[in-house]
RNA sequence: GCCGGCAUGGCCAAGUGGCUAAGGCAAUGGAUUGCAAAUUCAUCAUCCCCAGUUCGAGUCUGGGUGCCGGCUCCA
């Protein structure tokens, strides 16, 4: 099956050719790690991860990188503001570094309640402030860069292709009036590569001056060369990121290095929340917690997220999780039903007619530049299938072989027991069952009932089967 | 001011110009149940408006309206 993918800088979708046969190389643009990321972040995050996944899916041998920003990414304008890193940190008046490290624990704990895949590298900014160095030494020598003092520039007129990615040009932009005004530019337009302030409070000594520090842009631009190469397969980010960021990553790369940058760009489209766009002052910036607040887990959100393409703008609703996680729940129900169908079978090799038809729109609606929503409606309708006919146990094992091992690992494990807290355990959830047993037994019902509700409480479902009484977690 | 995207049932959402417009959630009716839950069966949209192209348009073109985004920190 071929697989296409929309590429920002084309426009379109192009079929996917990697650089090297069976291999791809893909880096993403990472939190700036100042707060904890929202569930806006985790969108773009989410989609990173989804990419991976199918490729591994279609047999790929993956090499995923996410930077971390832990300096450089300024507040407010783009020259004069500060940091966000140390605006965080004086506020909290803790260290920076701090911030750093209390931020980025939080981060791999939501990344890994969201079941996502450990990148195979997490880079620090902080960590390759050489190899920055050394990136812009090489542009001033081939004049793309000038310094002023101790400050060094980008000059975006010495590279034609600048706007290509994000549909700008130079022309436009400067005629805007949004631009800050800095004498020390040659043009309005040209960025910071490396930056000097005394004031700041992670800095470095190199060979541009003292008490200096990088620009966001040539952060991504050395870290992806250092684990990827000069020229890699994809580099992904949220839509925000097309410009300036991307855009100056790839005058920065292409004219360090002569070639190609990257060949698909990929970006995901905002989170919107209740219609409109996150913001502090609504209080609808949400965080994973503030999910769990309201009752539902990580995996509810990534099913969600999972339900909607990632290059549409997708409204975050509480209702909306609410439908996603009930979903969700559905087809952890499902593969429970597999499970107790198939048993101990093994012949996973079946083949009939609703399974095949699965697979097939399941593959080729991931091909289609990862169509999640309608891969996800390939597995409904073969769940209804199922559960309208009667199936042999064999056909069963093949279903739930196709449910484990390819649904799953392309929207990761569904199931839900590591959203609830095992505050009752199974001996003695399997003793008020026998009390509620006894008690229907002597139609006792208010005693059943007390007990049912005892169980609800504990987040158990009790079901009243024709195969006797089941239970499980909520 | 300059760019770009979107507009499908109560909510979310897929859709290569052509049979009866996927799928999910919710809802309604029936089966089942001691009552529930779970399960199961059934029902539930003509695609923002106008004009055009076409044998035929949700799907292409033009106009309108509305919403969102980028140009400025943001995934």
């Amino acid at each position: 099956m071929e697989l296409h993918l929309y590429d920002t800088r084309a426009r379109q979708k192009r079929k996917f050719l990697p650089l090297e046969e069976g291999k791809v190389g893909m880096y993403h643009c990472g939190p700036t790690v100042y707060q904890r990321p929202h569930i806006g972040n985790y969108r773009a995050f989410l989609f990173a991860d989804l990419l991976r996944r199918v490729f591994e899916v279609l047999g790929y041998e993956v090499k995923q990188i996410m930077n971390l920003t832990d300096v450089g990414h300024l507040l407010a304008d783009a020259e004069e503001g500060e940091d966000k890193l140390e605006a965080q940190a004086r506020k909290d008046n803790v260290d920076p570094w701090q911030i750093v490290e209390q931020v980025s624990e939080l981060f791999f704990a939501d990344l890994s309640a969201l079941g996502i895949q450990l990148a195979h590298a997490y880079p620090r900014a902080t960590e390759y402030i050489d190899e920055m160095v050394e990136m812009i030494e090489v542009l001033v020598e081939k004049g793309h860069a000038y310094k002023v003092g101790s400050n060094v520039y980008f000059d975006v007129h010495s590279f034609d292709k600048y706007g290509e990615l994000s549909g700008n040009n130079i022309a436009e932009l400067e005629a805007g009036a949004r631009l800050e005004i800095n004498d020390e530019k040659r043009h309005p337009a040209d960025f910071a590569l490396w930056k000097t302030d005394e004031k700041h409070l992670m800095k470095w000594d190199t060979v541009f001056g003292d008490n200096g520090f990088p620009g966001w842009h040539i952060e991504c631009s050395a870290m992806s060369r250092q684990f990827l190469g000069d020229h890699f397969d994809i580099h992904t980010g949220g839509e925000d990121n097309v410009f300036p960021h991307h855009e100056c990553e790839i005058a920065q790369s292409e004219c360090a290095h002569g070639g190609k940058f990257v060949n698909y760009w990929m970006h995901t489209k905002f989170l919107q929340v209740d219609g409109g766009k996150m913001s502090k002052s609504l209080a609808n910036v949400y965080s994973l917690d503030d999910l769990g607040d309201r009752g539902f887990c990580a995996l509810d959100f990534r099913f969600l997220m999972m339900r909607g393409h990632y290059r549409s703008s997708l409204n975050f609703t509480f209702k909306g999780l609410q439908g996603a996680a009930e979903a969700r729940k559905n087809l952890c129900s499902f593969i429970k039903r597999l499970q107790s169908v198939a048993g101990d079978t093994s012949s996973t090799a079946i083949e009939f007619d609703p399974l095949n038809t699965a697979r097939q729109d399941f593959i080729a609606a991931l091909c289609d530049d990862l169509n999640t929503s309608a891969a996800i409606a390939a597995v409904f309708t073969l769940r209804s299938e199922f559960m309208k006919g009667d199936f042999t146990a064999d056909q069963a094992a093949a279903t739930l072989d196709f449910m484990l091992n390819t649904v799953q690992k392309v929207f990761g494990d569904l199931d839900y027991i590591q959203c609830t807290d095992d505050e009752i355990s199974d001996s003695d959830v399997d003793d008020l069952i026998a009390q509620r047993t006894q008690a229907r037994a002597d139609k006792e019902w208010a005693k059943a009932d007390e007990v049912r509700d005892q169980l609800t409480a504990a987040g158990i479902v009790v079901e009243d089967t024709a195969d006797g009484i089941k239970w499980h977690r909520a």
